[in-house]
DNA sequence: TAGATTGTTAATCGATTAACAATC
DNA sequence: TAGATTGTTAATCGATTAACAATC
């Protein structure tokens, strides 16, 4: 029976994955929860109950073995096949986006972009090519694209949400600031600037006020 | 007594507010929280509870004065009084969020852009100025800049993030995949895409599965 | 063996939801 | 008045933490 992941945990996942891999080649080739918790500020039961899902267990007294640790969490995630994914909106978020180079690393390949602005389209970013939105729907169906990345003007973002679903997105991750209708079976991962602003300045402000 | 708000309705409150300003101008003078959560897809009763901390309160059966409760969400968030921040790293993510219009609406202000390559300094992108990172000291100092976004390779991450602490900096939003150390005081809002992409790649897997 | 470390079971904590009383 | 809506109090749910037993 599938266990149920929480959402919380999945978000912790990729922390403990970057922290492995940044360290040194030549590493001891075992690492403890309490390590690993030591360096990443956590609680170390909290590591040890994540590594549970994913891995099957470490050594008492002696740890995990860190490669095989990695790969456990790079499994779990699916970093290991690659998902396909269009990006609708060329602007300045959107190249930086279509530029990022560590995607791969997460199993993510960004296809295509797509923007509205036909003077646009044609033009090659770092690589990928810009399509007019008129060639979204023969790509998404040719090469059966789950995954829609949204970096359109809020006002935009509904009616180009409605387009990717109807082209058989199932996923779709949003940049753009605005909330989005969509049907039940389609995941919505909001990535919404504003939402971290308020957090930061909200502490911010607390804290200039001392309590 | 100062009112203990937890993150996650403080992650809400920006989604109300983006959506009743995305409400056309003759709208109707009051909304109700059940209409609000409707059209969010959240319950009434969360959103009825969040925004009785930030506003006085609606009326039963007419609900809550539209435009004052955009200025008390605003005014709760600290919106209202701009906070300077400065940037490192004007690579194309950093330029991309330099380039972002919309961070004035939500009380923040980029003062100027830093990046270690001299030759990128210099340079203007979009009308802010980009520096060489030894004018950092200088300017956080003069203009008691409180807030640093990192947009730095993971690498340089915590040596940058160390000098912005050095220079006064009180809270830092992070978007170098990579976990910072820092004093206690310090704030650190992560931006990590790899987090997002975790969560988006694996529920997608999981209804591929079809559990 | 002793001590470090794992993994599990139980307790705590906090956030969400449900039920309901108050109000216009 | 009746019904929509607010705000509050209590119940539920889930995640984190603490305590502890098992293991190398």
């Amino acid at each position: 029976m599938a266990q149920k992941i929480s959402n919380s945990v999945l978000k912790r996942l990729p922390v403990y994955l970057s922290y492995l891999k940044s360290l040194p080649e030549d590493a001891p080739e075992n690492i403890s929860a309490t390590t690993l918790a030591a360096a990443l500020n956590m609680g170390e039961v909290q590591v040890r109950k994540d590594l549970a899902l994913v891995s099957d267990g470490g050594r008492p007294k002696i740890g995990y073995q860190r490669l095989g640790l990695v790969e456990d969490i790079e499994q779990f995630l699916g970093y290991d096949n690659t998902n396909d994914a269009v990006l609708i909106g060329a602007g300045k978020l959107g190249r930086a986006l279509l530029g990022y180079s560590g995607f791969s690393e997460y199993g993510l390949n960004i296809v295509a972009a797509f923007d509205s602005d036909a003077s646009v389209a044609g033009t090659d970013a770092s690589g990928k090519p810009v399509l007019p939105l008129s060639a979204l729907e023969d790509l998404c169906s040719r090469r059966k694209i789950l995954i829609g990345i949204l970096t359109v003007p809020a006002a935009a973002a509904q009616g180009v949400c409605d387009l990717l679903i109807r082209n058989g997105i199932k996923a779709i991750w949003n940049f753009a600031p605005t909330h989005l209708d969509v049907p039940p079976q389609i995941l919505v991962q909001n990535e919404n600037m504003a939402t971290s602003l308020a957090v930061l300045s909200k502490h911010l402000s607390a804290q200039m006020k001392g309590y």
